[in-house]
Formats: structure tokens, sequence, C-alpha cells
DNA sequence: ATTTATATACCGACTGGACGGTTTAGTTGC
DNA sequence: GCAACTAAACCGTCCAGTCGGTATATAAAT
């Protein structure tokens, strides 16, 4: 099946970019086949091909979202300070990263609104968000903390994509401090 | 211009229940003048002589849901036990209240959607939630802690309205306790 | 070697339906 | 007589998905 011939890169490949691009761009509301096929460099019949529906873009948008950040987590964990809630701490790093680094959120918004209009989209980071909790639960020594911390970023990064972020530069790394203070140090007794 | 007359329901109020009820059911990116006009037991023409365009109804059921927020808050601030962090609690509590009841969770989300067609929807929101802040900030005893339970809560609700939340009734509950630990109590040293 | 067949990857005009908004002509209740 | 509609046709635009066709490569048959 998989024809990926020679050194150019995939047509999947371009598509999937393009379509990222326009989501940060124009929001996902507005994302529209021809636009994306303009982007990519082909035409709406040859996405159609590669993607048989704008459903299926969608989703393989969001699965390789998903294989990002999953990367981007595993790459950070060899180099994690130990120290308690290290899963906790992890998950936290890899968010806080991705969501102030690129235009990540932009995507990550888009894609929240493609679920509204079709939920079932969201099912893969349904199982992601739970075998992280798994994995928090079963590698916290804090568990309060541990969730209280992941929730907070949760709390910013949601903030963020919406572009609702009341904070400054200053606050935000005041607030990253405290994530970091909470999850080594935990809730006061 | 407010002709609002004798018992009945206005229009005005019975549009944006209709309005708020259909986005709950299929997203606000489903969400056409028919559908709200026809639940709404009026016409078409009707619901543009109330809204002349949809981005105006869009707006207006915004702005209901701000001033919802704000009088639960407000009509909880009474009952508020006395001691630290006061805002932040408030908040938190008003937030983490409206969440599990009813059906806020789902409007809110298609509202969210609608912003990314039309972001200016979302000013107002921007504006409450930096009033927000200045508020946090100004009755904190302990800033950091506030800060942090006030974006778990975003998180977690967050989380709750895209039906993301992996968490058990029982897992709610605990860290809805640990939340008003955090804000009572701050984080360890 | 040449024809024939098959598969892959793509093009782009077109269709059909949905939807926001307009218009028009009429109705009801104060 | 005006405000608040109803009812229904209509317009223009947008857009997902269809479909017949094309180019290229590789393989099979003769």
């Amino acid at each position: 099946m998989l024809g990926n011939v020679r050194g150019r890169k995939s047509s999947r490949e371009k598509i999937l970019d393009a379509a990222a691009e326009l989501v940060a761009e124009i929001g996902a509301g507005r994302l529209t086949l021809d636009a994306v096929a303009e982007r990519a460099g082909l035409s709406k019949g040859g996405l159609l091909y590669n993607f048989p529906s704008k459903d299926a873009l969608l989703q393989a948008m969001i699965q390789r979202m998903i294989d990002q950040v999953s990367d981007a987590k595993e790459s950070l964990r060899a180099q994690m300070a130990p120290g308690p809630n290290l899963e906790a701490r992890l998950v936290a790093t890899t968010l806080l990263n991705m969501c102030c680094g690129g235009k990540m959120q932009e995507v990550a918004t888009g894609l929240m609104v493609a679920s509204a209009e079709n939920p079932r989209l969201l099912d893969p980071v349904r199982g992601v968000i739970s075998a992280t909790l798994e994995q928090v639960k079963a590698n916290s020594d804090d568990l309060d903390a541990a969730l209280l911390g992941w929730l907070a970023v949760e709390g910013l990064s949601n903030l963020e994509m919406h572009n609702l972020s009341p904070f400054s530069d200053q606050d935000r790394e005041r607030i990253v401090q405290a994530i970091n203070r909470l999850l080594t140090k935990g809730i006061a007794k």
C-alpha cells in the first residue's frame, strides 16, 4: 500500500501540513477542501484521492497531533530532573512547551472546533487523556498535587488556545514556577 | 425600544433559550437561523426582526451567558465561608457549580466554536476574564495558590466542556477538595 | 520489441444541497 | 397607526463530494 517512493515528501504529508497551516490561520470552521488543496499544491480531486472525505482529513490531522505530542513527551522524558511526581511534571512541561512554542495551540483550537461539528473526532484524544491519567495515577508520590498541576496546565493552555489569557509574560512565568513548586513540594498541610 | 409588554416571555428570551438548547444539542457549528426560529416557535422573519443577523444573535447569547455567571457569582458571595483567597474561592466555586450542573458547558463549548469563525465574539469574555484577574490579584493572600486554583478549575471545566474528562465522580470530588485545600492552605514550602 | 492491460496518482468541471439574508404582502393586538 | 410579527418565495454564495478523463509507470502477453 505505501507507495511512497523517491525523495519527494508524500502528498499526504504536504496536505496535512497545509491543512494545519490553514487551521492556524483561518480556523477550522472556515477550512475548505479547495483551500487545503490549493495550499498543498494539488487539486481538490487529488486531495480527495488521498483523504476520501473532509472527515478523514480531520481525523488524520488529529492523529498526527496526538503523535507529535506523544513524541515530544517521550523525548523529554530522558532529560527530566529526577524527583517527585515525575509523570505529572513531564506532562506539564510538554504541554507548556508546545503551547507557547509554535502554532500548535491554534491548530488545537481549530480541531476542538471541528469536534463540535463531529464529536467523534475527539475519541482518540479521549483515549490519550485517559491513558495519561492512568500513568499519572501510577507514578505520583502526591496525587492531589499531580492532578492539580496537570489541571492548571490544562487551564492555562486552554485560555491561551482561545486567546483568552489575561496573563502577562511575567504572570505566566510566575505561574509556571508555581506549578513546578506545586508538583515538587505539594499542597501545604 | 424595549416594547416588552405583559406577562408573556419576550420573544428575545424565547429565541435565546431556543438557540442555547440547539447549541447544546447539535453544536454551534450546525446552528442555523431556520432551526432556531422553528424551536423558538416563530418565523425566520420574526427571528431576524429581533436579531438582525446571526452574529447579533450569537453576541446576545454570549452576553447572557456572561451575565448568568456573574449573577451566580454575586449571589454566592454572601454565603462564602470567610478565609484566605476569598475571591479565588468564589470564582472556583461558581465555575465548578455551573459546569457540573446544567448544560451550561455544552452551550459554552458551542460559543467557543462560534468564536473560531468570528473571534471578536469572545471580546466581552476577554474583558470578564481580565477583570477577574484584577479582582483575584487584589483579594488574595497567596496569589500563587489563588492563580493555580483558578487555573485548575479552568482546566477541569474545559475538559468537561469537551466531554474529555477522564475523571470518575470520586476523582472529581477528590479534585474539588484538593482545590479548596490549595486555596485555603497554599503551596507547601 | 511491441502491444495491451492494470494500477496509481491526480485534474478540474460540475452538481446538489445548505444556509444567511432579503423581500413582499398580509395579519394581529394595542 | 404602529409594533411585532407570519408566511413563503427568492437570491447569491459557499462548499463537500462526484465523475469522467489524463499521465505515468509497471507488468503481462504476444
